[in-house]
DNA sequence: ACCGCGGTCAATAATTTATGCTTCGGCCAT
DNA sequence: ATGGCCGAAGCATAAATTATTGACCGCGGT
């Protein structure tokens, strides 16, 4: 039971210094956090022993842990209305812009977890990992989306699976003109509205290579003829921020799918802990 | 800011038996509340005076003070687990490590917000207001860091800011040669322990170049001789995540330098939402 | 009036925390 | 190499905080 419930309750029971200990403690309860017990006995001229054998009777094993229990206490009762009085912790940071912006990435963040279905995401690590044994991964993105899809493809050879990566559409297409069926393709395109990777993506589907896209959630050319379709939420008013919980959600949706690939299979973690022993010893000696 | 938050922040600034308190104080937190300085540093077979030396230097007014925030950070998040069924989080429970690389992420950002000075922010943003003015900027990472530096330049270039951007050692050290005063050289190292940057920081430094570098928050040698060093705060036990949380730390630092630069100045923002434009035009006929 | 009882306090014991001092080991410049 | 410097860690101890003891007081019941 809360401490200072308990206080309460006990009130009425108690002789007159007891009771002028029990009303300072409910008044001033976040005060007590810099009170010793001899300076809670001077505010009210009391004796310090009183205010220890006060604690006692209550149940605490002595004063620190009466302080503590209602530091407690106190604590959660601030998470729980809001923190009123500590609110301005956006307030406190720097500039505000940013703090929209820690906003909005976690909003988002949070949207495009729940508009990925599982399955989808099982399907794709599933796709992966059987292309990554026995086919290949094409990966590609063009502008700021290459960014993201260089750096899966790194992180898939961390993990053992050998992406074909290209940040150049013309190129591309002559690697996937050899897809097989089992192939994957992991097309990057935040707004799916590219002629060329609209054209990669289909010829790699006729030659029954398997077709994922990472886009923004809308309704674009490049969604519909996904085998399957990852999405990533983002909205700001002014377009630059819009852009950086953007490409802030795509990584989080890509280290999901990273850390399900990881977990998956345990040779391939070992191959990863292995990878990443060898970078470390690169650049020590 | 939460003390386990500030505790996992400076980790890496810690000796070896300071490290060791820190660990323990992080894996066991809830026990804290029935340890004495004493029984904690019988715990961990230290001396007692340890603990109380360790609490100081981390900012509290003691171990009792350090004890006690503890107990209401660990009062704030039980209720929040527990308590309140806010749904972000049970929603994300898909897979629990998922939830895991989203907490580090989230208190890695904040201490990384934290940890950086807003005068550095505001030195390294000022330096590159007018580098990009009058001087020149160059940009180098290696590795994975490469595409945070990469990403940078492309966002630079959006406000009109152009970066000589180069993700290959020897040619950025032709490149730097030829810099001037009031140049800027931005240095994307986690480890901040390659050799081959911090021999292009040093002679960049020698032609009274500006050096920002960007590492992890450790002691490396790449910051010694930096004249502003930006650092990021990352932790978690296994590697791969722990890469993970850094690179999500990383961006989210450079988004803040971002925002400044947009906010610092209308004509450089009025640049960017031209440019902006002008790429959505591109993609749309 | 006298005893018992609960309550309070001052004095003090016990525990806990904080600090001063010393030693040790790494590091840098000579 | 060598001497000096600095920080880290421990030991001893001071300071503080907390807990206990025993004496005193007022009050109600016998």
């Amino acid at each position: 039971m809360s401490p200072l419930v308990k206080i309460r309750s006990e009130r009425d029971r108690m002789s007159a210094v007891e009771r002028r200990i029990a009303d300072f403690i409910l008044e001033n309860a976040q005060l007590l956090r810099d009170y010793s017990s001899q300076q809670l006995a001077n505010a009210l001229g009391i004796s310090q022993s009183s205010v220890v054998k006060f604690t006692q009777k209550l149940g605490f094993r002595g004063y620190p842990d009466l302080k503590f229990s209602v530091g407690e206490t106190i604590a959660r009762s601030e998470n729980g209305d809001g923190g009123a009085p500590s609110a301005p912790i956006p307030a406190s940071e720097g500039s505000s812009a940013v703090a929209t912006l820690w906003r909005r990435k976690t909003e988002a963040e949070e949207a495009t977890r729940l508009i990925n279905a599982p399955e989808s995401l099982d399907a794709t690590v599933a796709a992966l990992a059987r292309a990554g044994a026995n086919g290949r991964v094409f990966i590609i993105g063009l502008g700021e989306d290459d960014l993201y899809a260089r750096g899966f493809a790194l992180k898939l050879s961390l993990l053992g699976i050998l992406a074909v990566h290209s940040f150049d559409a013309s190129r591309m297409a002559s690697n996937v003109s050899a897809a097989k069926p089992g192939d994957v393709l992991l097309v990057f395109s935040e707004h799916g509205r590219h002629p060329a990777l609209y054209k990669i993506a289909r010829f790699f589907h006729e030659r029954r290579g398997q077709v994922v896209t990472v886009t923004r959630h809308t309704l674009n050319p490049l969604r519909t003829i996904a085998d399957i379709a990852l999405v990533v939420s983002a909205h700001d008013e002014q377009p630059h921020v819009q852009s950086l919980v953007y490409q802030s959600s795509l990584q989080h949706l890509l280290d999901g799918l990273f850390m399900r690939l990881c977990e998956e299979d345990d040779d391939r973690h070992a191959q990863l802990v292995a990878n990443l022993e060898r970078i470390g010893q690169m650049l020590e000696p």
